[in-house]
DNA sequence: CTAATTTGTATACTCTCTTTACAATATCGT
DNA sequence: ACGATATTGTAAAGAGAGTATACAAATTAG
């Protein structure tokens, strides 16, 4: 696709952007912002207002540049003028988030998972749920599409390769998924889902780099490279997991030994913390707020596995600045709890290793929640039928 | 820009990348292979005969699809309708390669540089080549652009932040040499411009990952991404050299110490090998050469040498190739002499030890030679100015 | 030699942006 | 209070680059 209706798709989502990035504002507003005639906005808005996208928002007039001259009327995105529906696929639990055409959250809904569970329950559990929500007189018939996430590899044909967690393996899910639910479907692994979470409500600068990490039970992650998600020839990219970090350390499931994600996942951190036996479906939950509370109170034992997870982290992180000179890390995942004491040390450390020159990264942590990768999952559907970075040229 | 004068930027873009990318064909054809009409191809074939771009070759008529029908007349490249000056700025030496529209090197030359050459110097002898290729009959007055690589840093405003090999430092590269030459120049490392040399002339499957890697005196890196190249938010990333390999190894210039390059260099090559004591400006550009020799005619301590190199560069390959899941890993480099025999023996090595999953990547040797760079360079300067990936939609 | 097929061009039309003009609605200075 | 000035939003005419349709030209098949 490349003739003039081109134009007006790349245009319309230079408007949607702007509206979602900067706020509203006025026609004229958006005329300089995009390098567009008065005209032409006037013409792309009314077509907007007409499909419910956006709002003039009449209470509201904005002065123009220089205090003077008559007041535009301020546009705004309609909130409810279309709806994403994300989902986690986890480990026993199937994650929705509901996000509006603004970026909010606006409903979340958790549904048990049994272990026998396959994908065709999976499959008709996001079909019904679909329906549900759709069935809500807020959302009705506005749910435009649809972000959904695993817990491990997917190809870029939306193929699920291998997910050990749930026991699936070679699972079209993206072809079941698109068949079952009649709006469009777009697949993920779960941490480069939530990245998008992150990413999807600040303005970024050109070439800004994001790196996420998702620490959990594993050590996922995701690189977003100016506005692109970086997914490898087969979609495997950016499963920093898998990094080799020391010569001979412990076996990991994937075949190797060394990876950073057998030294940083909770498993481990109870073995650093060691300060009492618990069950491990219990360590999974609680661990990492557990430890975060003693390390908090001045424990010695939840300091000393917060430092030895952070010391491994580190040399992960310092290889993953090297490589991708990232603006900004984002930390995430279910160790939440003890994320912020990781990130405060972590930031000066690893300024002092990266490459002369480079300017070192900001640390942060996600504040999305335990949701984080459902909500991620609805940003990346906005983003795929929303952003300019999915328009198509080549084509 | 986003009106109807991008859609035909776009568009002859797209028809010039089908031109050199599948060879000569007729209008019809592009109007199928495009998604547009005969007509519209037409229309944007008379505007690129008239600027000289395409021509028709008459000669050649080629059949329709099922060889009945009007032949048509077959369009191509008009080779010499424009050319690409690339340079490398290297230690001692200025290279210079001349690209034709079809990726042909039509010339090149080698300046000496002096020791005590700075940034005026060499922005005084690029603008005098510029002169002189231009004023030769068959270039006249088509140069349009130039690329230019630093062996170092270079941030993506074109700031050359620091040269330690030549003793620069801060250096507005890009803007010196857009006052001096009347042309668009395109600044890069020399390992980003080098992998534009090798993904030039080869068309691309959607989503493939080219990873670069050059080894000479450091070890120098590149990732393409389906069709950009991987920056970094400074324009620092992928410089693979300075990954660290071992918790403890020698003193790197970066500050660091077991930094990949420290393992995998001429330098290292030549400790490695031991044999005869060599000084050092001479080991620099023959050393490779004679150890490939050696071993080929079986010296045990050339053999040695190489599989050292080896199982350190296996190292960095491993961590390479597990976060970015490349189709392709290109080696080049003034290691050249010795880099089939490595690529062999690493292919089958890195197989074992990539995430579960993951194709493995095509291990292949640079067959641009010792003008790779200053070739990459001009490609780059080619891509920049006719290539999809560079529309700015958002501008 | 006629029918079928394909190529390339011409003409009318469509979409979307720009240019230009203008009414509407403010503030500012006197 | 009121004209000058600035700004917004719309309207009408025009331009650029596609599509749709039709058709002459150049082949092969039978």
């Amino acid at each position: 696709m490349a003739n003039q209706t081109l134009v007006r798709h790349v245009n319309e989502r230079r408007l949607l952007a702007a509206l979602r990035l900067e706020g509203p504002q006025p026609r004229a507003a958006l005329a300089r912002r995009l390098s567009l005639t008065r005209a032409a906005i006037s013409d792309m808005v009314e077509d907007l207002l007409s499909r419910g996208l956006v709002v003039e928002i009449v209470s509201a007039r904005t002065r123009g540049r220089r205090d003077v001259g008559r007041p535009g009327i301020d546009l705004g995105l309609r909130a409810d003028g279309a709806f994403f529906l994300g989902a986690e696929i986890g480990v026993g639990v199937l994650r929705l988030a509901l996000s509006d055409l603004a970026g909010t959250i606006v409903d979340t809904r958790s549904l048990p998972l049994g272990p026998a569970d396959g994908p065709a329950r999976v499959v008709a559990l996001m079909a019904e749920s679909l329906v549900q929500f759709g069935a809500r007189a807020a959302y009705r018939g506005r749910i435009r599409a649809v972000g959904v996430t695993v817990p491990g590899l997917v190809r870029r044909d939306g193929h699920v390769v291998n997910l050990p967690i749930l026991g699936w393996r070679d699972v079209p899910l993206a072809r079941l998924l698109a068949e079952a639910l009649a709006v469009p479907v777009h697949l993920a692994n779960n941490a480069n889902a939530a990245a998008f979470g992150h990413i999807h409500l600040k303005a970024r600068a050109p070439g800004e780099v994001s790196v996420y990490l998702k620490l959990g039970t594993g050590c996922g992650g995701a690189v977003i490279d100016g506005d692109r998600l970086v997914r490898g020839a087969d979609g495997l990219g950016t499963e920093f997991g898998h990094i080799p970090i020391a010569p001979s350390g412990p076996a990991c499931h994937c075949g190797q030994s060394g990876c950073l994600e057998t030294f940083v996942n909770i498993r481990a951190l109870q073995r650093y913390f060691a300060h009492e036996e618990v069950d491990e479906q219990e360590a999974d939950l609680t661990l990492p707020a557990r430890v975060a509370e003693r390390a908090a109170a001045g424990d010695p034992a939840a300091r000393g596995a917060i430092e030895t997870i952070a010391q491994h982290l580190l040399q992960g992180l310092v290889i993953i600045t090297n490589i991708f000179n990232p603006s900004e890390i984002i930390l995430g995942g279910a160790m939440l709890p003890i994320l912020p004491a990781l990130a405060e040390t972590l930031e000066d450390r690893l300024a002092n290793r990266i490459v002369p020159g480079m300017t070192r990264p900001r640390i942060v942590v996600s504040r999305l929640g335990p949701f984080e990768c459902a909500i991620g999952a609805a940003a990346m559907a906005h983003h795929e039928e929303f952003d300019l970075s999915n328009v198509d040229l080549a084509g």
